[in-house]
DNA sequence: ATTATCTATAGATCTATAGATAATGC
DNA sequence: ATTATCTATAGATCTATAGATAATGC
């Protein structure tokens, strides 16, 4: 039953799509790729004219599954010009989020597969983390200080290494916070952890 | 071959050890009974005779892995008694640490698994993740404020309620670092991940 | 003629169990 | 006699491939 070229390619989308929520919400290793075949709506064997590997599927899931976050922090941020950072926040520690890890962060989902995988693998996740790193910097309150700070300490504005900084700290904060709530989930701790993050991080980059 | 009860006991002690490692370093899935069998240096059938399942071996190997977490923070706090929130923080945001999982923490190194895991694996982490937030909020630099706070804000000290959260977000924070560290592992993001957590502790903190 | 997909299966691996073995402990 | 361990294997599952099928696109 041979398709069209373009059916192919939407093929070849539709399963990208599939393993880009099943491996989140499963692991790389909770899903087999008749499974994530299954969920294309496909048959098990039409696998392998798509790609090299089950492996080669994890990274190039990985990647648009990153792209897309990307994206979508962007239109976060947009949307709500006045406090973009409050914004980024309530969306990744919201209780959704949390209980729904298919469609959420794959660093929150995947970061201990990712540690476990090879360096392509790897690779990916931190071609993925650098633009998310950019978007919470530009985010982050308080006014850029563009000269060098006086005294080695700015009172009222971020220098930009400043900038990087917390936005590298806040990102690990929201990873961290969203991994343990999911590890403790059904626990008072679960929803503490959110709270908690979500409280510290604004109020400690609006000073 | 019969052994000794006692011989048997021990048997049972190095069949978890074997399985903190190991899953620590290739996840719940990534290892099978037969290999942890030969870490402890016994054939895969006996294994029946000690865990109702693997499952069950999951369950005590991470109450184990934490319980020895909690007494190994202990001894560091009891060690820097001048600064124990900075030992904490060198300890746990070390290249070392980040280098070899299987000796390190379990939140870090199997958050994402523990999430997929049944009510009774989650239940172990969130009681395992107690006593660390515990030793967490006493170490944090900061005068306790016994009575309220003036005006809704303390000036210099902290209110349990404040150090408690502190302490929160600090493992938050120190897991994500960590947890992003290993799966970047390899990028000049590592190392940033683990120094920005660490700068950025220690300074907001110490306010 | 080419090729996207399908059916079927090889080969590896994993959990769990059955039954045998041999040393312990009553 | 009990029981901790061993050998062997059942049964499930998973990645990857081989060969057949049938529709596309030159």
């Amino acid at each position: 039953m041979r398709v069209s070229r373009e059916k192919a390619a939407e093929h070849r989308d539709r399963i990208i799509d599939a393993a880009g929520a099943l491996f989140r919400a499963k692991g790389f290793g909770g899903i087999g790729v008749a499974d994530i075949m299954k969920a294309a709506d496909l048959t098990h064997g039409g696998f392998y004219g798509h790609f090299a590997s089950k492996d080669d599927l994890v990274a190039q899931a990985s990647r648009r599954t990153m792209d897309r976050a990307a994206a979508n922090w962007t239109k976060l941020v947009e949307a709500a010009p006045d406090n973009p950072y409050a914004a980024l926040l309530e969306h990744y520690l919201s209780p959704k989020h949390r209980d729904d890890p298919g469609k959420g962060c794959a660093f929150a989902a995947l970061g201990n597969d990712a540690a476990r995988s090879g360096k392509i693998v790897r690779k990916a996740f931190a071609e993925g983390l650098a633009p998310l790193l950019d978007i919470l910097a530009k985010s982050i309150p308080g006014k850029s200080i563009p000269g060098k700070s006086i005294g080695g300490k700015s009172i009222r504005g971020k220098s930009k290494t400043v900038r990087r900084r917390k936005a590298v700290v806040a990102m690990a904060t929201l990873v961290g916070a969203l991994t343990l709530a999911r590890a403790v989930e059904g626990t008072p701790l679960s929803d503490e952890l959110l709270e908690a993050a979500h409280r510290e991080l604004i109020g400690a980059d609006q000073r």
